[in-house]
Parts: structure tokens; sequence; C-alpha cells
RNA sequence: GUCCCAGUAGCUCAGCUGGAUAGAGCAACGGCCUUCUAAGCCGUGGGUCAUGGGUUCGAAUCCCUUCUGGGACACCA
């Protein structure tokens, strides 16, 4: 437990004690006893609102109740310095700073570990994501998902969950044989052979660059091949190309997988069949047209789904059931995926698949990473200049760098729009956020490294009351929110938040710069204690960026 | 037609589980570098929280209506 989670526990426990020595209401009827903190500096450090709370209860006035509660209010314990009663019947309570200055020692000794927290309970969950198909190169929209699905991990990480990421390749369907086949037509073309793409085959530069490269290699060889055998060749080498580059592009833009699950390894282990004979047996399943379908709507999708076509041949959504089983069977409690917004409409059918399973479909949360869109001097930008094609996620890497992409796709709610203006990602100023938080930590960084008249390296020898001035009381308490802003952002899988607090920390820490000096001579005690409050705004501000995959300069 | 997301200052957006006078940044205007990084700070102006109702001590927040914008709705993946 946390520092600023003590003193509210405590705070709220002597409340309920008030309530109860002023016969107030009885320890059945107590309504939970809500401590907030109010944005009016004026209103204390924490409010809460249980006078209100108990007026219907006990029949009389807020303020009245609240009179009474501060008069039974043990004061000697919890920090308390003085107790308000305000509007409507806010009770608002002013602190000693102890609970405060005691944070920085606690910060120092932490370390990156400042923010971590059991409120996960070691919960094991799964985040699936990006998991684009091995058929050309990641864009944008996977950008977001992999900044949001590795941003989802290390926040789920930090707030106490086992959390693992895992990338689904999808190399087991029909798409893929599209790819071989586009792959066969371009390299017969480059022997000068006549063929042609067929319509639902790829049309990408990078499989012309892949047929050159074949042909440079392997010369005419593989045409005199059977078309089974170069078919099976082609979609092993164009797998194991395009995951190459998939892979190099998530490692550049610092996202980690735990692991790699391919889709092809579920038939090897015959685990579609299995997971097909366990819904026939079940009874979730009935023929109809010649093909096999799922009774999907018997557990809230709009219709019923199709798990074997009429062809013999098995749907997107076949072994994908089978991919969810398996995690399901690994003991995973929560699965969580990161889809894109074109698979909006295939979250019903996969919670009641889960529900055919025998599972909670509550089991399964979707987050779904909504559309883009690059904007470039006001203008709204679509294809790229190089390619025609969508903006990939390279190019994203290229123009505006792995900080500010991270950052802004962080920065927003990942079910919303975003808008990401590329001359604002780009720009080297005060409009950038990703830079005001940068600047921040280059900052003390760079003090620091002046400091060492003032190291204190045994903490308890610090005269932390000494940070008393308003700027520094701000600063404390923004490093105490810390660890609860990082446990909420987990349990509501939004991390949007961390951007939000980084700069917040950061405007907190740009203020006290401004209006005291850190180092000074003529005053030793004080820079000692505000050289080891900048030790711990560097290291908060520095694990809040790991979080969201930002680095931290030393210098800009 | 059904479903999802959004509508808050001129622009881009915060606003946690309902709380007190709705906040930032940009843009506009005015200040602050002989002093630890001015990529910074301080100040001023700027609002029918799309709309209409409901829930209650109290609503930007929760529920419903309407309007507007975006997206999704295959025996594709």
């Amino acid at each position: 437990m946390t520092i600023v989670e003590q003193v509210k526990n405590q705070l709220k426990e002597e409340i309920i004690q008030a309530v109860i020595k002023a016969e107030l209401a009885a320890p059945e009827e107590m309504p939970d006893v809500v401590l907030e903190t109010p944005k009016d500096k004026a209103h204390g450090d924490f409010a809460t609102n249980m006078a209100m709370q108990l007026a219907r209860i006990a029949k009389k006035a807020p303020r009245k109740i609240a009179e009474e509660m501060i008069a039974s209010f043990d004061k000697q314990k919890g920090h308390i310095r003085q107790i308000d009663i305000a509007g409507p019947g806010f009770i608002n309570f002013f602190l000693d700073n102890q609970y405060l200055t005691d944070l920085v020692p606690t910060i120092i000794k932490a370390g990156d570990a400042y923010g971590c927290s059991d409120s996960g309970q070691g919960k094991r969950v799964l985040v699936e994501f990006v998991s684009a198909n091995p058929t050309g190169s990641l864009h944008l929209g996977h950008g977001r998902g992999a900044a949001v699905g590795d941003a989802l991990c290390k926040l789920l990480k930090k707030a106490g969950y086992d959390a693992v990421p895992e990338y689904y390749i999808n190399d087991g369907g029909n798409q893929i044989t599209n790819l071989a086949v586009s792959i066969e037509v371009r390299y017969l073309q480059q022997l000068g052979q006549e063929a042609e793409i067929p319509e639902n085959g790829y049309h990408g530069k990078d499989i012309i660059e892949l047929a050159k490269q074949l042909v440079a290699k392997y010369g005419d060889t593989l045409a005199k091949k059977t078309e089974e055998e170069r078919i099976r060749f082609f979609r092993n080498f164009g797998v194991d190309h395009l995951m190459r580059g998939i892979k190099k592009d998530l490692t550049d833009f610092r996202v980690h997988f735990d692991r790699w699950f391919s889709e092809r390894s579920l038939y090897e282990e015959h685990k579609v069949e299995a997971v097909l004979d366990y819904l026939k047996g079940k009874g979730e399943t009935y023929e109809k047209d010649g093909a096999l379908w799922l009774k999907t709507s018997k557990y809230g999708d709009d219709k019923d789904r199709v798990l074997v076509k009429s062809d013999g041949s098995y749907t997107y959504f076949t072994p994908d059931i089978a991919y969810h089983k398996d995690k399901l069977d690994r003991g995973f409690e929560q699965l969580i995926d990161v889809l894109g917004a074109d698979h909006h409409g295939y979250v019903p059918r996969l919670k009641a698949a889960i529900q055919t399973l025998g599972y909670n479909p509550d089991q399964l949360t979707v987050q779904i990473i909504q559309l883009v869109n690059l904007f470039k001097d006001g203008e709204k930008v679509k294809m790229s200049k190089r390619t025609g094609k969508a903006v990939t996620m390279r190019e994203l890497m290229e123009d505006v760098g792995v900080d500010a992409a991270r950052y802004f796709f962080a920065m927003r709610s990942s079910d919303s729009h975003l808008d990401f203006d590329l001359d604002l990602a780009i720009s080297h100023s005060n409009e950038n956020p990703v830079y005001y938080v940068q600047y921040a930590y280059a900052r003390i960084t760079s003090m620091l490294k002046r400091a060492e008249a003032f190291e204190q390296d045994d903490l308890e020898k610090l005269d932390l009351n000494l940070l008393s001035s308003e700027k520094e009381i701000d600063l404390l308490k923004k490093l105490g929110d810390f660890p609860s802003v990082v446990a909420e952002s987990a349990q509501n899988l939004a991390i949007q938040h961390i951007p939000n607090y980084l700069f917040e920390l950061a405007s907190c820490l740009h203020s006290f710069y401004n209006a005291e000096k850190v180092l000074d001579e003529t005053n030793v005690p004080l820079s000692k204690a505000r050289v080891a409050l900048m030790k711990a705004v560097r290291i908060t501000l520095k694990s809040g960026m790991a979080l969201i995959g930002v680095h931290a300069p030393e210098k800009m």
C-alpha cells in the first residue's frame, strides 16, 4: 500500500468511527466513504461528502450532521491539522505535510518500482494485439494498436497483474494462399512468363521486390518444381519474410511480445478439429446449405455464423475460436483482444463463441482501436506519398520518431478517433506535449549533474520539513498520485491517463523550477532536500514514460 | 435498418466511482533570461458542456429522446 493510500484509509476509518460515535448511522447502514481530492486547495487536502450521504439516513441537515461528526472526531490520528465544514455539507480535511515529505525517501528507495501496486492481485491476463496478417507491412492503425497493447501490458504489470503480450500470426488461412499465389505470379513475371495476380491477391510493390530476391537467389529453379511444392515454398518464404519485417517494425517501435502464436500450429496440433468436435458434441452446431453453422445467436449475436463453408474450408472464425479456447485453457482468467475498428462487428460472435465453449463471455474484453487520421498542414493525409497506399508504421517512425508517435497514440482513449497532427508531433516547440514532458526530465538530469555538493546518501539525515513552499507541496502531491493513477488506469484499461499525468507532473516541475532555486550554496539543508525531491520527480517521470514506451532523454 | 464511438473556449482535447466557482495546451494580448536548460514560467480575456426530458441534496458525468459527425455490420480476413 502506498503512503497516500495509508493516509486515506486511516482517514476513512476515522470518518466511520466518528459517524458511529455521533450515532448518525449504524454500521450496517454506513454508506461507502468517498474521500476525494478537492480541485481547490482552499478545500483542504481531502474532502468527504459523508454528511450529505447521511442526510436521508440520519434525517438531519447535512451541515448539522457534519458538525456532529467533527465533534466526535479523533484529531490525534491521521495527521489532521484542521477540519472545516464547507458548501452544502462537505467536510474538508487539512493534513500536516509529514505524509507528503515521506514520499521522497520512499520513492528514491523504490526506484523504478515506484508506482507498482498489488491492485491486480496477480490476475492472469493475456493481451493479444496487432496480430496483423503476414501479407504486407504494418500501417498506421497497427501502430496505434501496438502502442496501446504494449502500454496496456506494461500498465497491467505495474499494477500487479500477471499480463502476457501475445501476437497471433494468421499463417494458416486462405489469405496466405493468396499471398503465395501472388508471389508465384510475380516470380513468374520476373522470369518473363505470362501470369496475372488473382482478384483477391496482393498487388503491393513489396511482393515484386520479394520476387526479384527469389530470382536472384534461386534463378528459375522454382519454376521447375511442381505447382504444389512451389506454392508451399512461396507460402513459407512469404510468411517468414513478412513476419521478419513486422517483427523489425515492432521491435523498433519498442513493442515486445512474449509469444508469437502461429495459427498453423493449431492445425498441426489438431486443435481446430478438436474444437469443432467439441462444439458438435455439445449440440452447438448444425448443418444448413452445405455449411456447418455455430449457434451464436443463442448467445446474443445477430445471427448464426459459419464455421465450415460449403466448399469444406474453414472461415476465419473457426481457428480463432480454437485459439481463444487455447488461451483460456492455458489458464488465463482474462483475455484482452486489442482489435481494429473493422473488427467491431466481430465482437458479439467472439463472445458468443466463448460461451459455447463453456466459458464466461466476460472473460473476454475487446479494446477497439479506432481510426487514425493523419493531418499535415491542416489537411488530412490519406495515402502515403511514397507508396500510394495507407501510411505505414515505418514511415510514421521515420517522420515523427518513436517517442512522439508512442506518446500521441497513448494520449487518447483508444476507442475514440484520433486526429494525429504530424506537424505538432515533429515540432520541437512548447506546443508539443512530448517535448514538454521530456524537457522536464532533461532539466532535472542536467541540474543533478551539478548537484554533487548537495548529495545526501543517508536519506534519514535529510530535513524534508523544509519542503513546504506551495510549489513543493503541489509537486509532492502529484508524486503521491502516481501509484493510484497507474492502478486506476490499469483497472479501466485507460492508458490515456498516463500521458495526462506525466504532463501534469512536468507542469508542476517546470512551475517549481521557475519559482525556486534548487542548488543554493547559502542554504545547504534546503538544497539537499530539494535535490532529493528532484530525484524523486526524475524517477517518477522516467517510470511513467517507460509505461508508454517513451524515452527519457538525459539532455535536450 | 442494427450496433459502436464522438459532440465541452476560436482550434485540439482533459474532466477519475455523480460533488463546491467546468480545466489544460495552442491561437490573441501583457510580463519574466548578469542566477540550476526560455523546448520553460507568470498573468489577462474567452463557455447555453449539441438538444429536450428524467433520476437526486447535487449532473459535463448516470438513464431516455432528438440532431450532427465518424466507423462497423460476409459461407472476406
